[in-house]
DNA sequence: GGGGTAAGTCCGGAATCTGGACTCACCATA
DNA sequence: TATGGTGAGTCCAGATTCCGGACTTACCCC
């Protein structure tokens, strides 16, 4: 039986991509990062249209990565912060920062700098949590699929 | 005066998000990582429409971020190769994997494991470069762009 | 009263996405 | 020889989403 898989790959990426894998959303996150919490600041700082934008902060408020706080009464008025599902997301904005600055800056260097408080400009460098080297892709290997999720759960 | 800055903040985040900020696309670049070369393969496994798929994959070659080879002539036949540039798009690849981990894993755990070649499962995690610390939102602030891009390069 | 700020919503046209069918050229099998 | 599969797309028509701009409401300040 050579059941040829119409579905899709299960997968993290995906997954993670069906809630912030749009430009608007990524850069919604961005402002909040960069301290802009209010929506009409980022409509400036991003460029987005408002109604996307809207929608953006909708999905993301209800994927649990942004959280709306009201901090006018009258005038309804709302920030929006990071939850903790929400800052653990920076490593994924810093990286696309990264690439960026590599290969798409012009003559002016970077657009932004981010200063670590180390004291360094911040260059973000991705390690293998276990033994701490730089990532390289030749150095991985994707384990079978197969191993963990057909065998239902023989820890043989 | 008060220019009220029209236009949105000028950002390596933002410019990278052109070209790889779609969900196909990054996924078409997910599947290269994992040596599927093949339109047809590059399809069962995303789950993307043909003709979307097609057309990120020209926006992902013209960017300079894959290749596109031929295998066979006389039906021709492509694979599609990553370039150095494509490569340095590993780090964004498994930051958004871990975060996909970590917050949409189902109890069977992550989908995908990737071995790294020191042993041990890949964790990916983003440090400073010149200090070697885990990085955390709280550690970093952005310098007031003005510093870097209102001053026409006077290192003073 | 006039102008500004703030957070959206509403609109209609434009662009993009989508699933499915189709093509064309080869190969393998029965 | 007929049948079916693989592979890399293209074509289509309908559905969805995007976009810029105008509008709303409620407050504050001068």
């Amino acid at each position: 039986m050579s059941t040829v898989s119409a579905e899709p790959r299960p997968c993290s990426i995906a997954r993670t991509l069906d809630i912030v894998g749009e430009k608007w959303a990524l850069l919604a996150i961005r402002e909040v990062f960069l301290g802009n919490r209010k929506f009409d600041e980022m409509v400036r700082q991003t460029g987005a249209p408002r109604d996307t934008l809207a929608a953006r902060l909708r999905t993301l408020t209800g994927a649990g990565i942004l959280e709306r706080r009201p901090y006018s009464e009258h005038p309804a008025r709302f920030e929006y912060y990071l939850t903790d599902a929400g800052r653990d997301l920076y490593p994924v904005i810093v990286t696309l920062m990264r690439w960026g600055d590599q290969y798409l800056a012009g003559d002016d260097g970077p657009p932004q700098v981010i200063l670590h408080h180390c004291g360094h400009e911040l260059t973000a460098q991705v390690i293998c949590q276990a033994c701490g080297e730089a990532l390289r892709p030749r150095d991985t290997k994707p384990l079978p699929p197969s191993t963990a999720s057909t065998a239902p759960a023989s820890p043989t």
